[in-house]
DNA sequence: ATTGAATGTTCTCTTTTTGTTCTCTATTAT
DNA sequence: ATAATAGAGAACAAAAAGAGAACATTCAAT
């Protein structure tokens, strides 16, 4: 079991070489971690490398590695560290504040329950066949939407929804080759509304 | 059985480990239930751990470790419920069993990380600006993944890879309205590999 | 090859945080 | 009344965190 000191350590390391494409020095993981003594840093990654997650080359600079395989299975927790925002031709560029995702806060509410999505009616919106969306469960939604409707008590459908003046309500896929059905108000039940979406590649 | 204390501090202990990794010291689970003493804390976890509910490392920081097995009948797995598929213009099918996400590629691991995507180069990939992408760590990737990669140990760019025959690498962008650029072997390091991707509507 | 700065290693010491064990009191249900 | 449950808090034990000195090794510049 790690320490909550050799877990950030750990953390440092893992985002720097990411980062950075190599190792951080003892007095740069210190600064990192916040703390003066690089005696107590090599204390810590002596423990990561007795529990096999770290390599240390000996008495080489920036001699520390990651051990990858290492680290499968090691299931902890549905929490996953952002560590910044990636875009086309830039370095990765730190975030504020958010430092972490919590999956739990994500969808690990009484409320919410997960649907997998068949089809492509909302391609267009970035939900793909097979994803996975989180549906908060509720009876009203605003425009804009993506709800889940349930037509006619019968058939549930996956569609962005838009109330037209005239009371009717339109629910639109996001597909340019599909059109938008239009029905009276008290034919649409709606189940629950698009709070997350979520893909697994593999 | 356990009293209504002991509930609320299993309770506390479980929520905080699948939000945090780790488990919660005797004053913070004091302050999580709303009282003073950790010596009334203490009182309880012991007798959690003599219904095998949890284990106590002795005189360990963050010791305690949940028996998950006991749990069974608890719903506190980190796991959310699929209760279905759904398609355009169907009723929701049900899945048969009791079938739940496979969060795998979404729980912490070492080796993950996430990055906030900023832009549109892989719109057509179902990844949108402002997504968020999980990327497992690792020097290799296969033609077809989609990959961070370093370019000149300077730029961190998403895109999809294809090594091509001659020995270049070509990274695809997942949209129309950019081209793709092949760069020798040699300038592109392989960061990681995306395995996941997600999305909060909120 | 030599040298000096940077970095890694090994210590000892202190402080802080956390866990453990008590005793005492209050409340509640039977 | 009695027993079970709740809680406060003091006193102590142990682990973890940290500072920093002293020394060893590496590495790049000369």
């Amino acid at each position: 079991m790690l320490t909550s000191s050799e877990k950030k350590t750990l953390k440092f390391i893992q985002k720097y070489c990411i980062e950075k494409g190599y190792s951080p020095t003892l007095t740069e993981i210190a600064k990192g971690i916040g703390i003066k003594s690089k005696g107590v840093v090599h204390r810590y990654i002596k423990t990561l490398e007795s529990l096999n997650l770290i390599s240390i080359s000996s008495h080489r600079k920036r001699g520390i590695v990651l051990n990858l395989e290492a680290y499968e299975n090691q299931s902890v927790a549905p929490i996953i560290p952002l560590l910044g925002r990636i875009a086309a031709g830039q370095p990765i560029e730190a975030i504020e504040g958010r430092e972490e995702i919590n999956l739990a806060d994500f969808i690990m509410n009484p409320d919410r329950f997960a649907l997998q999505v068949s089809g492509d009616s909302m391609i267009e919106a970035g939900i793909l066949d097979g994803d996975t969306v989180i549906i908060k469960h509720q009876n009203t939604a605003e425009n804009g939407d993506i709800i889940v409707a349930l037509i006619d008590g019968l058939e549930a459908t996956l569609k962005r929804l838009k109330k037209l003046p005239d009371g009717m309500i339109l629910l639109i896929p996001e597909n340019k080759l599909m059109e938008g059905l239009i029905y009276e108000a008290k034919r649409i039940q709606i189940q629950g509304v698009v709070v997350g979406q979520l893909r697994s590649y593999q």
